[in-house]
RNA sequence: GCGCCCGUAGCUCAGCUGGAUAGAGCGACGGCCUCCGGAGCCGUAGGUCGCAGGUUCGAAUCCUGCCGGGCGCGCCA
């Protein structure tokens, strides 16, 4: 049972002594954590949303409620305050009792294996399979990513999904570009103009030179399958799966379009919706009608007046086969620029008779690259674009650790709801590599770890488990206060997981992190360390005067913290390191104005 | 024109299923280095929550209209 749920209980049974008990039920009312610490540790409106009903001014409810709490074992103070309000002040012994819990779950705290169950296919990036990861992309990945570890962390059995355009124009027009390089001419008019696609030539010549005569088919076949795969050692051409393992991206499936023709999943699924009505032939093309009712789309081409199918086509087998697969959700993370297909898909399915309601579209708003705050266009086909694997490298670098890149990258992204725009500037990026709100928030992780490292070496081991009463020892203010937030946090997972936003995670981690940083330094001023300090340690006979018990219960309480700590870290994909030393200052590198 | 997203401190953004005196980071200014990690800590300044109505005990939050920005409305994906 959570913190504010043991409150909401305990309130329920003073209200209930009061001869309100068949009210309370009748209407909705809170138990929240106030905005200002002066209000308390929790407080709650139940006597202003009972007021109406009972025919009573909410103060006077609340002044009652106030008296019959005083006998409560969780509630140490009640007060009315405002217009009815009942702050409450909890006793030290409930916060103790949630560390502790904490301690046994360890970095599990916030899970909960068992709350849905549900099978979801989360299909995320899904770009075009002729070019590398560009940080828009990145965007995608990282939030899809994110969705994903929240989902899981709420018992979903997800199945993360890619889904690979490998046939159509795109293809047609990246083999051409390939096939031009490699023939030392300049690529088509519309063709593919980046760096990757001359070495990717280079390397087909070196390994495979036959598909470099063959047909276009296959040699867009093979030029797919090295996209995603990389070649070995390359910069340039590092590989789609490679690019995002190392920004922390695994897929389970990566679904071929090319395979739902091919199999005649396509065609099935066309005469499915033919046999239905819901198939028109006009102007030389075949469409998908708009159901009636649905104002806001229009009928939709499936089969081009060229007799090639249009991606919809595919698209549309390729959900009936989702479906198919069993899942009870199917959830596709797309830029708000393809928010216009969400309704598309929806009613194709229903059209199918198949379950719509499983479908849910993830938005997010568009990424602007900017160099020096000029926008950049950049394209693909351009080549112009800015892919994750520099940026990280980048930064990479600059830390001097492996990781740091996407740790950057990922906190960057995960900082802001996906509802909102945001603007990446390569230089900036490149200049300010270091100043990523992520370092703060590891170096606080790095600490916590630092401090158990050197109560180990003292010869005081931080207990998961504390006896009776040896909890009592843990009583200042900030402890207390972070013990709360440390309970909150299954809360905060349960609503980021459900709104689908893990913004939310990353700003409890920075709180955490500031709290903790804030009581860190405080302690130092207070002359209250949590391990003997060494000029303690000299003197005769100093064990016998040190509060032993303190500084095990402020152990236990660290490892508590350290745990939540990890824990939000790895739901939004970011390491939590146990050391960070600062990269050497480049000291002739300082800025010429 | 229609649809979706956004408009909150100088900048970047939280807060939006209604609650009390609207928050954080960066930037600015001023402080804090005797032992557990200074990638740190403390403080100050800074806000008509785009505008106007409405709903109610109470609105940044809900509703309507308007203004401003982004995206979409292809036989492109």
């Amino acid at each position: 049972m959570s913190l504010a749920e043991r409150v909401r209980d305990a309130l329920t049974s003073a209200l209930d002594s009061c001869g309100l008990g068949e009210h309370v039920g009748a209407v909705s009312w809170t138990v929240e954590r106030p905005k200002r610490a002066e209000h308390g540790d929790l407080a709650t409106n139940v006597a202003m949303a009972l007021a109406k009903k009972v025919g009573r001014p909410p103060r006077a409810i609340a002044e009652e409620l106030v008296k019959a709490l005083a006998s409560s074992d969780a509630v140490a103070s009640a007060e009315v305050a405002g217009p009815g309000f009942v702050n409450l002040r909890l006793r030290p012994a409930v916060f103790h009792a949630e560390l502790a819990a904490i301690l046994r779950a360890g970095r599990a705290w916030g899970r909960a294996p068992a709350a849905t169950g549900e099978r979801v296919d989360l299909e995320f990036v899904s770009a075009n399979p002729t070019g590398p990861v560009t940080v828009a992309s990145g965007r995608n990945a990282i939030l899809g990513d994110a969705v994903a570890r929240l989902l899981e962390a709420r018992g979903c059995h997800v199945t993360r999904e890619y889904y690979v355009n490998d046939r159509g124009n795109q293809v047609r027009r990246f083999a051409e570009s390939v096939k031009a390089a490699a023939d030392g001419r300049e690529p088509p008019e519309d063709g593919y103009k980046g760096a990757y696609v001359a070495e990717l030539a280079a390397w087909l010549r070196q390994v495979e030179p036959a598909v470099l005569g063959g047909d276009l088919e296959g040699l867009g076949r093979v030029a797919v399958a090295t996209m995603l795969r990389g070649i070995p050692g390359s910069r340039t051409l590092p590989g789609i799966r490679p690019s995002l393992a190392d920004l922390r991206v695994r897929f389970d499936v990566w679904s071929s379009e090319e395979a739902l023709h091919r199999w005649g999943a396509v065609d099935a699924v066309m005469r499915r919706l033919d046999a239905g009505g819901h198939l028109v032939r006009k102007e030389g093309a075949l469409f998908f009608k708009a159901p009636e009712g649905a104002t806001d789309d229009k009928d939709r081409v499936v089969q081009k007046s060229d007799g090639t199918w249009a991606y919809f086509a595919s698209d549309v087998a390729y959900f009936a086969d989702k479906i198919a697969r069993g899942y009870d959700r199917l959830v596709i993370v797309l830029g708000a620029d393809h928010h216009g297909y969400v309704t598309r898909v929806r009613n194709s399915m229903a059209a199918l008779g198949l379950p719509a309601e499983r479908f849910e579209a993830l938005l997010y708003q568009l990424v602007f690259i900017t160099k020096g705050g000029q926008a950049v266009k950049s394209s693909k086909r351009a080549g112009n674009v800015l892919t994750v694997d520099e940026v990280m490298d980048e930064i990479d670098e600059a830390a001097g650790r492996k990781g740091a890149g996407a740790d950057a990258l990922r906190f960057f992204f995960l900082s802001r709801s996906a509802n909102v725009n945001v603007e990446f500037d390569m230089e900036l990026a490149k200049k300010n590599s270091l100043d990523n709100p992520v370092f703060y928030v590891q170096y606080g992780h790095a600490r916590l770890c630092s401090i158990l490292r050197k109560a180990e070496s003292l010869g005081i081991e931080a207990p998961r488990h504390l006896p009776e009463g040896a909890w009592a020892k843990l009583a200042h203010p900030d402890e207390l206060a972070m013990a709360h937030k440390l309970a909150d946090f299954p809360g905060v997972v349960t609503e980021a997981a459900a709104l689908r936003e893990p913004h939310r995670i990353v700003f409890y981690v920075q709180e955490l992190a500031r709290d903790f940083q804030s009581y860190f330094t405080r302690l130092k001023g207070e002359r209250d360390p949590i391990l003997p300090p060494d000029s303690t340690r000299a003197e005769e006979g100093w064990e016998a005067r040190w509060d032993l018990g303190k500084t095990r219960a402020r152990l236990a309480w660290i490892l508590a913290i350290r745990d939540v700590y990890a824990a939000a870290l790895d739901l939004v994909g970011v390491s939590a390191p146990e050391r960070m030393d600062r990269p050497p200052a480049e000291g002739d590198d300082t800025p010429d104005e």
